[in-house]
DNA sequence: ATTATCTATAGATCTATAGATAATGC
DNA sequence: ATTATCTATAGATCTATAGATAATGC
């Protein structure tokens, strides 16, 4: 093991219109099956099945099956760099109140996981069985909360309570663990899974408010 | 398939000390197993290794894999059940008032996430393989939370907002969701993960009395 | 000509069993 | 005598490859 080139799986890109469609129909076979049975429901033949072509299909493209789950991690972990990257920036933000910004997050959190259920979910389950990816993931949410916890912090001013800085912690992670819990399968059985997303978007603001003294 | 008995997998009790440990160790393995590295890394050999014992003992014990892992989420959901049942009797929280009860909700919870770290992992993971398994976790956790809204829901007169009944099920969400967030791998990237427990228990009892306006 | 796909199958891994041996407790 | 365990292995399942065939696009 060579733990320069631990994060590195061949996997061929496409050269015709064909082969990139092929690609991009496994990963998604691939992510369905993750999310719905875990990774060990993910077979090569069962993800060749559904994605409508053959095993040896998949080996032309990936060199084994953990260049296949590393690709799919790594277009999650693209997909949610790119977004976070362009959603935290500061401009974005001018004149927003730390209220403004929690409903963005809230708001648009939830949007996405509407349109898009199995989300990356796949991409943690994969994310266990490897400890690069594990780490890989680690960062990216640390690097998204740290921005946001930045942004809020531009306007502390705003904040009456004894420790700012605490109470801006404590928000965003109230926020994101709303946001997980509505998202996974949990959210069923919370005591607010039948209400819509908009109220309780508002009522977690009315709850931050409260919390973090703004009004 | 016969969906009567579809939740039935033969296991054999013991009848002698040592195969009843034996037994324990194996649930033990699996489930510590299960909790590192998913359903897939606990083979039946792995399993039996790590307890000490060989593969051929398994399967005096359990029918097959199958019923293995049966066995291992019925002891964390008889766990489950039976800790609710007590924590949330209202015999035991009379007097209490609704910070009362959401801080031993929370303290409960933190303290029993740190004296057993695998916890419901394992249970989870399992369960998700398994739709019958999945209804009955879903069962475990919407009666826990039903119990708890009903405690509080005693004490609603306290509560000064418009909605007190949708208030109480938004803090419910809110305490289980800091608890599952600060449980889970996840914790580590949360903005709070450096603070302890008590500190995190105080905010967030601090913001559930300021959306509902206890004071 | 190159890229992509398919079928068939070798080889590895995992589940489960059979049959022999050892430990337990009445 | 019964219960529990072990070793060895059959059988099933999964990963990966080889070699032949089909589609693409210069």
């Amino acid at each position: 093991m060579n733990k320069w080139i631990d994060d590195l799986a061949w996997s061929n890109p496409a050269k015709q219109a064909r082969g990139e469609r092929t690609i991009d129909a496994l990963l998604d076979a691939a992510e369905r099956l993750i999310a719905e049975g875990g990774v060990e429901a993910a077979s090569i033949a069962e993800i060749a099945r559904r994605a409508g072509c053959s095993v040896g299909a998949v080996y032309h493209h990936f060199k084994d099956k953990e260049a296949l789950q590393k690709a799919l991690f790594n277009r999650m972990a693209e997909a949610f760099a790119a977004t976070t990257d362009e959603a935290l920036n500061p401009s974005r933000w001018e004149g927003a109140s730390i209220a403004d910004i929690l409903r963005g997050y809230l708001e648009f959190s939830f949007k996405v996981a509407r349109e898009n259920p199995v989300d990356k979910q796949a991409a943690y389950d994969i994310a266990k069985t490897n400890p690069a990816m594990q780490a890989r993931l680690f960062e990216l949410e640390k690097s998204a909360g740290d921005r946001l916890r930045r942004l809020l912090l531009e306007r502390k001013d705003d904040v009456r309570r004894a420790d700012p800085e605490l109470a801006i912690r404590v928000v965003i992670d109230q926020c994101s663990a709303m946001i997980k819990l509505r998202k996974e399968g949990a959210g069923d059985t919370a005591q607010t899974s039948r209400r819509s997303d908009a109220t309780i978007v508002e009522e977690v603001l009315k709850g931050a408010a409260a919390y973090l003294r703004t009004d």
